[in-house]
DNA sequence: CAACCTATGTCAGACTATTGACATGAGTCA
DNA sequence: TGACTCATGTCAATAGTCTGACATAGGTTG
């Protein structure tokens, strides 16, 4: 009864930590990235590329979780740069396929060697089983969470934008 | 050699999994607390005050995770709408602690309950050995990611600000 | 076929958070 | 005591993202 309606434990919430350790990733991420004159954003723009050539400004924004109007804005400052190519007119409907240019190919082969860097450095402490476990839990995690949370409440129409990560691709 | 230096395989990699599952989190947490008028740093906030009243607003960033510049106008507003009190003058040295008011109290049970329904959706799918395990886990990856990255490159002087979370007050 | 619904790309405005900078108070150490 | 270092609170400017809105393409369904 004490603990149960005083609030939430922050030392022992699961959430709290996610969040913890989310931040710690995104600066860590960012200060590897920053000296490339790169955010977080940016790079996931440029490796979603790479494993996708041809994705839509919409496919892109869900795979970096960001609304597709950041992507939008994101790719015309890439396309401006040199880094991506879309065609002006679009060959079906009304998706623009990008593509990554030589350029943007080089740059990011430094920013996945800084990224890999930081990544190796967060499984330093971990065995190969938690390493397992983390994703399998990870990914329970997630899908619990895009599960439909209207079964007594409403909150129907807020998962629009953002929704989906790259899962949906397979 | 195909793998390695071709990127960062997205479906894998659990540096990506943890930006799915904080991104997933938020998502949620922003929909239960649209309705109460709350964004996430507007209830960490409360809900940091909740369990360390008088903490500073240093303290507070440090514990949501954001700038003490962005908590600090947070906290202006939260000041000027009566769910917080801060002294006019610190008592000592430049600290001003910060307490809950009744008003801000009330606020905060009902975006705590929101928030609890959230985490128990997260967690519907893990057992308590998951859960102990997801713990654990993050919290070796949370202090890896902390751990001195200059072991032989430069990239010293950016973890600044936002460095702590609420773990070094024990 | 026509109406409907979903998804996409894009523009504009607002907001939140960040970086940068400054002055001040406290603790440390010679 | 005085110099140094560190942390805090705060102001200003910038950047990144979001919400809201619109037109359009494609598939679905009557």
């Amino acid at each position: 009864m004490s603990q149960d309606d005083a609030g939430i434990d922050l030392e022992t919430s699961l959430g709290y930590l996610l969040k913890e350790a989310a931040s710690a990733l995104r600066a860590a991420m960012e200060d590897v990235l920053r000296p490339l004159g790169m955010t977080i954003t940016h790079y996931s723009c440029l490796e979603l590329l790479a494993q996708r050539p041809g994705s839509s400004n919409s496919d892109l924004a869900r795979g970096a979780f960001v609304t597709r109007q950041s992507m939008n804005v994101l790719l015309q400052t890439l396309e401006r740069d040199g880094f991506v190519t879309r065609p002006s007119e679009a060959p079906v409907g009304k998706v623009l396929p990008t593509k990554l240019t030589p350029r943007g190919r080089r740059s990011l082969e430094q920013a996945t060697a800084a990224v890999r860097s930081v990544e190796v450095r967060m499984l330093s402490g971990l065995s190969d089983a938690d390493h397992a476990a983390a994703l399998r839990i990870l990914r329970s995690m997630v899908s619990s969470l895009r599960a439909d949370p209207a079964a007594d409440a409403d909150a129907g129409s807020a998962v629009a934008d953002r929704g989906g990560g790259l899962a949906s691709g397979v």
